[in-house]
RNA sequence: GGGCGCUUAGCUCAGUUGGUUAGAGCUCUUGGCUUACAUCCAAGCGGUCGGGGGUUCGAGUCCCUCAGCGCCCA
């Protein structure tokens, strides 16, 4: 709960002689941790709660600046929220599933999963990494991932808390382990209840390297040079050839169609009709498809199963036969024609030419491929070489396969209007961004595959039961109840089996897969919120307000999140989508590893304070793209001292009396201050609202260097007064609750500063203070606008003229002329003697005429020489 | 190929429904130790708001078009 300031006491309020913001950030974190400031009540009706999802970093990852950035923007909201009286869930996650994860402890203990061992309790990896690696079984392995993730999460934790997240660490929570397992298993369970979830042989896309499946939301398209191969396909009427070009002569004995467009008159004639692979022998029909790009090469394509996803297009909608060649290890399989699903007119020559083939990896394959159709005078000219996008995994190296295997889908396709209408409703900042995810969702074309063939991971909670044939049966697979949950069906045993029939005729076998990373991340509010395992804990925050997260996974975490929660409640999980942009280098290149243009963040928290950090961070705008840039640092850090400073200075003015409250404010120019500040309360507040952190940030920061720059100076004089003269009390009053003010609208910003600067004249922390209100600032008098800034305006001319005249700015000013409007006059003569405290004013002339101000300087004393 | 964003001072960027001479910070130059702060203060230099066209009494802001940069999706 927030407090609304409460001043200390004037025989408790202290201000350090020096302020300094060294030490700021261990004192003051350690601080924070033992009174529990950031703590989740949950006890709070769920409109009083601010809940946020926050992204949880992979930890085994580098410690990047990144992390900096979009944390201090989500940290910057919370803060507010909490300042505004909500109880704020924030908590912090890790995600540390996947492959990075997995190739560090494959080196660092010299172990390798095989997930056909059983677990066992004892195993101890070895002091030294082993040269020829250990096989483990894969709940060990997930417990040595576990293991050094630990560790990694501890170096996060500590540049966060350095930071200053208002994070609540007793609600941290991990994407794999029990929690995550048990929140995963229990979401797969009810999709395939309720018909979401399926399995299906079918065609995958497959990177041979990392030998998993990849989903349409991995996967990039790279600009690669190509050749198109011209065929010649004999018509099965001998009336003639038809040439064909492809980029993949290798994949001719997976060839199972030729396609042209439909309104393509060169090809018209020969749809319905069929032609014969060369080599092969094998015949194919000729086929219409709005696909087939007359543009492309012939305009007439080969259909293969599979090249790329388009052929798989045209093998669904088209049905075609299935003649998959590349296996899982990228390799040509064995294949007998003449058999099966493998016909041919010259099942010997097929043969013979496929011995060529079979082994082979694409590559190899086509060179092989080339050699034989040249030799058959089938290949017509020579390749002409191309550019053409091919499809990659994202982390991968080589082009991907497709290959067909069983995997497990959510069914996202029927769900399109839904996820559209979703998206729709869900408030992006900037809202530009949801074009992002609208988009994404239009172009879906195919289920999300779920399946990945890795280790460290949350395994599906799925059995297949085998027949007395030894064959198993995937169709009929064998389910946990929700509260045998979390299970590893590879070391766990289905009801009404015991371990030993595990992989044995009339047993079971276990689900070799996990879960795709994004199918777990994708629960992040279920496992945050702790969904089901604490059903109260779960309405207090679900769907939650804020979702904060970079723009390059839109198509990724935050679709799969939308799913997830669309699927399971009808819901978006979150009202507000908070998108980060981009660090880039000074140079302005994004940030890559590979670049090796990362930037670790303590040392700059180190060299230029926390706060200095924070500064620069949020003044980059939602979802813009920032430059990593250590002036703005510089420019933080002075900001924050100032704040030192400056409070140092007000609260000074206040020693050893009672602060007198607004309504000793009635000096005009004192009045015209707060009017100004009320509004700077509401802007900010209402950037705040809408996620516009930065601006908010803008907006006091430069009414905060207004202030100390012309305000101090010009009632400093009034300041140092006589505690019980009106004067000197509405001065007092006005810097008190504007310093109050500006401290608590900084709060989010720099958090050890202001909270340094709150104590020292303050009962408790700024962070669980109230938000400033325009209400706390209305006087009882009111004020006159103008006054203000006419009284800046003269001011200024008198520094100039003094700069001018090369004086310094304590030089008297003999006479001072204004001649303005009687309304500037009026305005001038209201605050005339904190002009002239200010400026140095000896005299002071006001005169109502054609707008004039004449500046006399004293004589400047000449030294005599010496 | 489709879509989104950006282009304002040497640099980094504000400029919310179109409204007076376009702002800030940094940099640079000059001056100043003025008892909150030299970790500071004052002042100055600096822009045909990417090009062109249009709407309007009035455009950095709205519309069209072109160019460059970046990103997303095919």
């Amino acid at each position: 709960m927030t407090s609304h300031p409460a001043p200390l006491p004037h025989d408790q309020r202290t201000t350090p002689d020096k302020p300094s913001l060294d030490g700021l950030e261990a004192k003051l974190a350690e601080l924070w941790a033992s009174e529990q400031l950031y703590r989740f009540e949950g006890t709070r009706p769920r409109e009083e709660v601010f809940s946020i999802d926050t992204p949880p970093p992979t930890a085994s990852g580098s410690l990047h600046i990144g992390h900096v950035f979009s944390y201090t923007h989500t940290d910057t909201i919370a803060r507010y929220h909490r300042m505004q009286g909500k109880d704020v869930f924030y908590p912090m996650g890790w995600d540390d599933n996947g492959l990075p994860t997995e190739r560090r402890v494959e080196n660092y203990y010299g172990v390798r999963c095989d997930p056909s061992l059983p677990y066992d309790p004892t195993f101890e990896p070895p002091e030294q990494a082993p040269k020829d690696r250990i096989a483990i079984s894969r709940p060990n392995f997930v417990e040595l991932c576990i293991k050094l993730t630990t560790e990694d999460e501890k170096i996060f934790k500590h540049l966060f808390t350095a930071l200053g997240l208002s994070v609540d660490w007793s609600l941290e929570y991990a994407t794999v382990g029990e929690t995550a397992q048990r929140v995963s298993q229990r979401a797969f369970l009810r999709g395939l209840s309720r018909g979401e979830i399926y399995s299906h042989v079918a065609p995958t896309l497959w990177d041979v390297d990392f030998r998993t499946a990849v989903s349409q939301a991995e996967l990039e398209d790279r600009e690669r040079p190509g050749a198109y191969h011209r065929i010649a396909f004999a018509k099965a009427d001998e009336s003639g050839v038809v040439e064909i070009d492809t980029t993949r002569p290798e994949l001719l004995c997976s060839c199972v169609a030729l396609v042209a467009h439909p309104d393509d008159e060169r090809y018209q004639p020969l749809f319905g009709t069929s032609v014969i692979t060369p080599i092969f022998g094998v015949e194919v029909p000729v086929v219409a498809h709005e696909l087939a790009d007359p543009e492309k090469g012939s305009g007439i394509a080969m259909i293969c199963t599979f090249g790329d996803t388009t052929d798989v297009v045209w093998w669904r909608e088209l049905d075609l036969p299935t003649r998959t060649l590349i296996a899982r290890d990228g390799r040509f399989e064995a294949v007998t024609f003449g058999e099966g699903d493998f016909p041919s007119t010259t099942p010997e020559a097929a043969n013979e030419a496929y011995a060529q083939i079979v082994g082979k990896n694409s590559k190899q394959a086509q060179a092989a491929m080339v050699e034989m159709l040249t030799a058959s005078g089938a290949l017509r000219g020579e390749p002409r070489p191309i550019t053409h996008p091919v499809k990659f995994y994202e982390k991968g190296d080589r082009p991907l396969e497709i290959v067909t295997s069983r995997q497990w889908f959510v069914a996202t396709t029927p769900l399109r209007d839904q996820l559209l209408k979703a998206a729709a409703t869900l408030r992006f900042h900037p809202a530009y961004m949801s074009h992002r995810l609208v988009s994404w969702i239009e172009g879906l074309n195919g289920d999300w595959n779920i399946s990945r063939q890795r280790f460290f991971g949350i395994p599906f909670p799925v059995w297949y039961p085998i027949d007395g044939d030894g064959v198993v049966q995937y169709d009929q697979p064998l389910i946990p109840s929700e509260s045998e949950l979390p299970i590893d069906p590879s070391t766990d045993v289905p009801k009404g089996y015991d371990a030993s029939q595990r992989g044995q005729a009339n047993g079971f076998q276990a689900d070799p897969d996990v879960l795709d990373t994004w199918a777990t991340s994708s629960l992040t509010p279920q496992i945050a919120g702790q969904w089901e395992d604490d059903a109260d804990r779960f309405a207090r925050v679900f769907p939650m307000n804020m979702r904060p997260q970079g723009h390059d996974i839109i198509r990724t975490w935050l679709f799969s999140t939308v799913v997830r929660s669309e699927l399971e409640f009808g819901t978006l999980p979150w009202s507000d989508a908070a998108i980060s942009g981009w660090i880039l280098d000074p140079d302005r290149k994004k940030m890559s590893k590979s670049k090796g243009n990362v930037v670790t963040p303590l040392p700059l928290i180190e060299t230029h304070s926390a706060d200095a950090v924070r500064y620069w961070a949020a003044s980059g705008r939602p979802g813009t793209d920032t430059a990593i840039d250590e002036s703005q640092m510089k420019v933080g850090r002075r900001l924050a001292i100032k704040i030192l400073n400056a409070s140092k200075f007000v609260i000074g003015r206040l020693e050893g009396h009672a602060i007198p409250d607004i309504d000793a404010v009635t000096a005009p120019i004192d009045l015209d201050l707060l009017g100004q500040l009320r509004e700077l309360v509401t802007e900010a507040t209402d950037a705040f609202e809408a996620f516009d952190y930065a601006r908010a940030l803008e907006r006091t920061e430069s009414f905060f260097w207004m202030f100390c720059d012309d305000y101090l100076e010009l009632v400093k004089a009034r300041a140092y007064g006589d505690p019980d003269d009106g004067a000197t009390r509405s001065a007092r009053g006005a810097l008190a609750a504007t310093l109050s003010t500006l401290q608590r609208l900084f709060a989010p910003f720099l958090p050890f500063a202001t909270d340094e600067v709150w104590r020292w004249w303050q009962s408790g922390s700024v962070h669980t203070s109230s938000w400033p209100t325009v209400g706390e600032l209305s006087p009882s008098t009111e004020g006159i606008d103008g006054v203000y800034d006419s009284v800046r305006e003269v001011l200024a001319v008198v520094r100039r003229e003094k700069t001018a005249a090369k004086r310094s700015m304590r030089t008297v000013v003999t006479e001072l002329v204004i001649v303005d409007t009687e309304q500037r006059i009026g305005e001038i003569q209201a605050a005339a003697s904190d002009l002239c405290d200010a400026g140095g004013v000896s005299t002071l002339v006001l005169e109502v005429g054609e707008p004039s101000i004449s500046v006399t300087l004293e004589p400047e004393v000449v030294e005599p020489p010496a």
